[in-house]
DNA sequence: AGAGCAATTTGATCCGGATCAAACTGGTTT
DNA sequence: AAACCAGTTTGATCCGGATCAAATTGCTCT
């Protein structure tokens, strides 16, 4: 971070870290754009990403309204995404994480439709959106992949509607939770204790609660036995009784 | 309705009704998957559609779980889709009309995430996913609309989340009220006036309410002069008003 | 280390929409 | 035409979560 002789306010785009920049050499390949590739395929999917960029703690990646010219890979970091409306309301939509990849709601009007705010210091792969169609004409796999992390997006949806249209504040936490703790595990990180990157708030306004009932129910689960939380730290401490109360395979992701 | 002597339980699918079935022939290609395509690609554009299915009024077009093979864009007649968790919770997500495409949910796993219910008597195109993953591989233009739509389909979800998120039961209720006006206004129909296919519980569903609150909601609505409902039928009488209730452009399509 | 501030927790009260209940409507079946 | 039924409307009451309020904790910046 002090590498940096001039931080400006603005996200600095890099080359990679070092190395050079190609998925095959990237941890996160298995849940990303490249999924199902054949090593061969890899190696020779070259120039998709060429520089990556980073972005520091409350800033954005990109701000609704901004030109769409590339989707973002998470590398490292918490963000989260939310629509506005010119009224003033806010909705968090999402809490991306490394492998989930930013920038989807783009393409049908080429400006983002959402703001995406880093939740900590974090770093993205940079993939210009007209690479990615060409080599998806080139390599079917990529192609196959490419549709099935925008169908993917559409179903995470459906489930937060699900979860907003029918579930009672402790049954959402519950799901929050729970899912939060599915995808460290799709990442290999504990699923039994993590921390929670984003505010009360913002899981409030995620979940469509307000911080005080987020609290609140926290505190009860705490309470009963099933979690421990201790400021942004949290622990499930049963995992089945949590599984009981999010009621329903409503995944999330 | 009479002309099917036997009328299964299992939806038909038929060869297109007399004509040929080519895109280019058809009244909805400007909001469909060929939007943007030039006259000479659409007439390339072989294959893509070679049957149509119908679907009576409320039977399903697709399940959640079936397999997935095909998308269907709508030729005539509204649908419900819905998805249901295993305790028993059900959340309508959407009501595609003509022109809307169904199945896209369904890429990521090769099942169908949700239940396409037919409202009325209707009638869908039948495009073979493979078939349209080789054509737009080919035709660059229809690589484009095809994730154009995918992602006008994320943009849709997150305008109901905002507003499952943070409106109130009158917002939420004018907010569908003119999402569906502009909707039929992009098909040629009148936005002022038009047929709620849908009932009270389905819209309340979709919604995050009650039946009951939808009805109080139209009903507060008509003694204000801003619509005009009577059973299925609803006019708009005040548009600015109605906007002003709903607040924002929050398009939800 | 101390000041200042953002985030969190917890308590008390309130209200919008859910729930329960009943009457009414229009369409369909017999 | 009568009976039936799904859908809708309207009224009365209740409750989960919002709102208001205040104390506490833990960062961040000097």
């Amino acid at each position: 971070m002090s590498a940096h002789p001039a931080p400006s306010l603005k996200s600095a785009s890099v080359p990679a870290s070092g190395a050079v920049v190609h998925c095959s050499d990237c941890g996160l390949r298995d849940i990303c754009l490249v999924e199902g590739l054949s090593a061969v395929d890899l190696d020779r999917l070259t120039g998709m990403v060429t520089i990556r960029r980073r972005v520091k703690r409350g800033e954005p990646l990109f701000r609704a309204g901004d030109r769409f010219d590339a989707v973002y890979p998470i590398r490292l970091g918490f963000f989260k995404t939310r629509v506005s409306s010119d009224d003033g309301r806010e909705q968090v939509t999402g809490f991306p994480m490394p492998g989930d990849i930013l920038g989807f709601d783009a393409i049908s009007t080429s400006a983002f439709q959402c703001d995406a705010i880093a939740l900590e210091d974090a770093e993205v792969c940079v993939v210009p959106f007209e690479k990615l169609e060409t080599l998806s004409r080139e390599f079917t796999a990529l192609q196959h992949q490419l549709h099935r992390v925008l169908s993917r997006e559409i179903v995470r949806d459906q489930g937060v509607m699900m979860l907003l249209g029918t579930m009672r504040a402790e049954q959402r936490i519950a799901t929050f939770i729970l899912n939060l703790s599915q995808r460290f595990a799709q990442r290999g990180f504990s699923p039994r204790e993590f921390i929670l990157r984003m505010t009360r708030e913002e899981i409030g306004n995620y979940l469509g609660l307000k911080l005080e009932t987020v609290s609140r129910a926290f505190s009860k689960l705490q309470d009963d036995g099933v979690i421990g939380v201790e400021q942004k730290r949290l622990r499930i401490d049963n995992a089945e009784r949590l599984r009981e109360l999010a009621g329903a395979t409503c995944s999330l992701e």
